[in-house]
DNA sequence: CATTTATGTTGTCATCGTCAACATTGATGT
DNA sequence: ACATCAATGTTGACGATGACAACATAAATG
């Protein structure tokens, strides 16, 4: 009994396509069995190959893992903008306009809501957005730990660096510079570089999510929904300065 | 006269302590090597044994792997505390004053200087401080990748939570948490619960030493010097915050 | 239809974590 | 002292894994 994960229909010989085949088989060994389960071996025989054959369209494991990890990042970019649109929509909803259907694709929950004058902002005020990238971050995190350690660690130490790698991270980069950009143009932001705030932004929330995913924290941080409130408690502060304002330094 | 049941520590009879030199041998493997040259049969070979030894000392890899992360995460600790020293010494020298010798370990260069009133400040200014733990972080970072990354993902996915570990992570956690302690009870930190706030500096730290270490910034951020000054400036933002001080939300 | 190229299979090897069986060393009790 | 024993180290094996070579076959191509 093959447990093959798909069977692509769209072309040619025999397998179809191995190598999207491969990559998803082990974007599953990564969300069911984490880091430790990754294997050429395991992913050829969900692919319903074998042991041999994801050598012909990676060289080595690290260069699946790569591609793994590029696809993990799409979805961290998706899980970011699915939170950007769904706060998006709840303030739509909360305001009496109809809520906007951007991106529709995985996010959570979407709760429906009756239409209304489509009069619903464009766009998120710039902290709010920034906040809604970062719980977004956050909750891919939570969601899919191993995900997030495979695309910033690779599978053992050393990260390679695959261009589509690099694409996908510039990409999920972007999306924050973006924002931050849009803050800083709107006058919202201390004058500073944007990569240097866009940095100070990406540092807090990862680092909560990797010491999340690495379970460095208390267990009650672990839970989704103490997460989110707690990177925006986070960002809040960093927005604020933790500094007391009268205190000087 | 000898009242000891067993002779665990200090001594073992053939090679001395095989279990310190297991970790130690761990040590030199991950810096020479990085994550993926950690394994029980090079650490036996480095410690001289064969290399079913270092079963009668862990139960398996991950023990020792916990092991040495254990020992990493006190190098953390001092070295967070030497860069506090280091400061100190340096704030004492530039204001005519004796340097103290606080902790004397393996830090960077000590400069000498020359001997005067002993009038030097006990301790840094709150955000100096905090500062000063922060750029201790980030040089361990940078001197030592492979470490941070066994502290906190161990060897694969899952990070193994011996008492020891934890023991170790709650020293590290504890040294940055008395500092912002000493802040908050000098009223230079906004009214919060003081692990959040000590959260705040932590996820800014780590977020930014762990996007170094998988070298997820740009090259010359990699060099020690880019990433102590980058640092700095990280958590002077989060002291101060990023908004516009003049902007709503 | 013959040839070539892409793709998959089988077999093999070295390395690794792990275990079981055996060996040795030092301590302990009488 | 001497016998016993627990702690420690060695040898050998097994299964899993990444990687490679040789072979096989399907698809495309002329």
């Amino acid at each position: 009994m093959k447990i093959q994960v798909r069977r692509k229909a769209t072309d040619s010989y025999q397998h179809g396509d191995l190598r999207e085949a491969l990559i998803q088989a082990g974007l599953k060994l990564l969300t069911e069995g984490g880091v430790g389960a990754l294997s050429l071996r395991a992913a050829a025989h969900l692919a319903g190959v074998s042991h041999a054959a994801p050598y012909r369209h990676f060289p080595d494991k690290d260069a699946l893992v790569a591609a793994i990890a590029e696809e993990g990042f799409r979805r961290l970019t998706s899980a970011m903008r699915d939170e950007v649109a769904d706060t998006l929509n709840r303030a739509a909803a909360t305001t009496t306009t109809a809520p906007r259907s951007p991106t529709g694709r995985k996010g959570q929950a979407r709760k429906s809501a009756p239409s209304e004058t489509p009069t619903a902002p464009l766009s998120l005020p710039p902290f709010e957005h920034l906040r809604a990238l970062g719980i977004g971050y956050v909750n891919f995190a939570v969601n899919h730990p191993a995900y997030l350690r495979v695309i910033f660690g690779g599978v053992a130490g050393g990260a390679v660096k695959t261009s589509g790698l690099t694409t996908a991270g510039d990409e999920a980069y972007g999306t924050l510079r973006d924002a931050v950009a849009a803050a800083a143009a709107a006058g919202a932001l201390r004058p500073d570089d944007v990569d240097t705030l866009s940095l100070s932004c990406w540092t807090t929330v990862h680092g909560f999510s990797m010491l999340l995913v690495d379970n460095a924290l208390p267990p009650p941080l672990s839970k989704v929904d103490a997460a989110r409130e707690m990177v925006g408690h986070l960002m809040q502060l960093l927005f604020d300065g933790i500094r007391e304002p009268t205190a000087r330094t």
